[in-house]
DNA sequence: TAAGCGTCGATTGTCGACAGTTTAATCTTG
DNA sequence: CAAGATTAAACTGTCGACAATCGACGCTTA
C-alpha cells in the first residue's frame, strides 16, 4: 500500500518497503518538529493517519529506536527523545572520533574523482550561501562530510555517522537558523578540502577536530538557550 | 508468553519483553553457529520453535538487522549476515577508534574505584586462564574492554561498541579458539590499566591501538583459514 | 482539602489469517 | 539429456481482532 497517492508515473523504484517509508515519514516528522520532543507516538494513529495498519508502524519505530530518535517504554509505548546538553555533547564527541578517522582513511583513498565531487558539493556550499534556505544549508553541509566518510569507505563508519546525523538534524531543526555567516561555511570546508588533499595526517585530524568542535560550540550555544528538559517519563 | 516456564519466584523483574528476548535468542543462536552464516531466517520457523507468532521475531529480527547481525531481502527474507575478511577490517578499525578515544575519556574519569573495578576484572582473566573455557576467556576479555568504555561514560560510545562486539562475537565463535596463550591475554590488560592510571593520553592511545590491533591481526589470520564467501544473495 | 481507591477509556502486545511472491520440484520439449 | 516452462509448496508482508495493561478521572474517606 503506497503512502502518497499514487504518483502517476510509473517511477516506483525503491518504493517497496513499507516500513521504510513509515521509517522515513516518522523521521521527517522528528525533524522538523511535527512530532515534538517528548511526544508520544501513537502507534494506531500514525498508522491510521497512513491508512496502513500498525505493525509496519511498529517496525518502524523499532527502527527509529535503535537509532536514537524514539525511545521506548514497555507498556508504554514509544516516544521522541528528548535531547538534553549532555546528549549533544555525546553526539559531537563521537562525531569528532568517527569524522577524524574516516577523513585520514579519506585522505589515502582521495583520487581525482571523488575530490572532484568534493568540490563541485563545496560549489553547492557556495551557492545556497546566497538563500535564504537554513534547512538546506545544513543539508548540503551534511552531504560534504557524509561524502568524505563514503570516501573513505567504511560501510560501519558511515553508519554511525548516519545515526548520528538523524539525532542531530532534530536537535538543529529544533534550534532553527544555525548559521549566523552562511558564507563562511563554504570557506571553512574548503579548507577541510584542502588538507584531505595536502594528505598530512597531523593536520587532517587537527582541523576536522576544530571544524566539528566549532560547529559544536555554535549548537551548543544555541541549545542552551532553549528548554533543558529531562528525558524520558518518570518511572 | 514466556518462554521460560515460570521460575516461581517472584523474580520477574524485566522479563516482560518478548521481542527483546527474542532478539537474544536469536543473537545467540548466530554467535554460537545454531544459524550459520547466509543461512536464512525463517520467521514462522523461530515463531514456532519459540511458541509465540510472528510479530515479535519480525521486530526482533529488525533489531537484529540494524545491529548488523542480520540483513534483509525484502520479499525473501532475514539471512544471517556473511563476514567476509574486509567486514572484520572495518570492525577492528572502527574498534581502534572508538576504544582509543574512550580510553582516553576513561582515564579523565578514573576514580579509584572503577580503577579497583578493572583490577578485579583483570583478576577474573588471570583465573579464567587457567580453564580451558575459550568461549569464557573471550566474554571476559570483552568485560574489560566495556568497562572502560563505560567509565568513559558515553551512552552512545557504549552502543557503537556493543553493536561491533555482536558482530565480533559472531567470527570469534566460528573461529573457536583465539588464543594460543591465554595467560599473556591478563598481562596485556594488565598493561592497558597501567597507562590508564599513567594517563598519559599519547601513550593511552598507543597502548590500545596496539592491543586491538594485536587482536586483529590474530583474528585476521585465522578467518583467513576460513571459507571466505560473498555477501548477501545475488541480485 | 488531600490522599486513597475503583472504574473506564485508550493503547499496547500478541495472535491468527489471507493474499501475493518467491523458491523448489515436476513436467515438457527440443 | 539439458534447458525451459509449469505447478505446488513455503514464506513474507500486511491486516484486523482481542485480551491485558496503563493512565486519567472522579468518588470516597479521612
Amino acid at each position: 500500500m503506497r503512502l502518497m497517492s499514487p504518483p502517476v508515473g510509473l517511477a516506483a523504484l525503491a518504493d517497496t518497503d513499507l516500513v521504510g517509508q513509515v521509517a522515513r515519514v516518522l523521521t521527517q516528522a522528528v525533524i522538523n518538529g511535527q512530532l515534538a520532543p517528548g511526544a508520544k507516538v501513537v502507534e494506531a494513529g500514525i498508522a491510521r493517519e497512513l491508512g496502513i495498519s500498525r505493525a509496519p508502524v511498529r517496525e518502524a519505530a523499532r527502527l527509529l529506536e535503535q537509532q536514537g530518535l524514539l525511545v521506548s517504554h514497555p507498556r508504554r509505548g514509544f516516544f521522541v527523545r528528548k535531547l538534553e546538553a549532555r546528549d549533544i555533547d555525546e553526539i559531537y564527541d563521537l562525531r569528532i572520533c568517527v569524522e577524524c578517522h574516516a577523513a585520514l582513511l579519506a585522505a589515502k583513498n582521495l583520487t581525482p574523482a571523488n575530490r572532484d565531487a568534493l568540490r563541485r558539493q563545496i560549489d553547492v556550499l557556495h551557492e545556497t550561501a546566497d538563500l535564504e534556505d537554513h534547512a538546506r544549508q545544513v543539508e548540503e553541509d551534511y552531504k560534504f562530510h557524509r561524502m568524505v566518510i563514503e570516501i573513505a569507505g567504511s560501510q560501519r563508519l558511515l553508519k554511525v555517522f548516519d545515526d548520528l546525523s538523524s539525532e542531530l538534524r532534530m536537535v538543529i531543526g529544533l534550534i532553527g537558523r544555525l548559521y549566523d555567516d552562511p558564507s563562511r561555511i563554504a570557506q571553512t570546508h574548503e579548507a577541510l578540502l584542502d588538507v584531505l588533499e595536502q594528505g598530512h595526517a597531523d593536520i587532517i585530524a587537527a582541523r576536522f577536530d576544530y571544524h566539528i568542535a566549532a560547529a559544536w560550540r555554535e549548537v551548543g550555544k544555541l541549545v542552551r538557550e532553549i528548554p533543558a528538559s529531562t528525558n524520558g517519563a518518570a518511572p
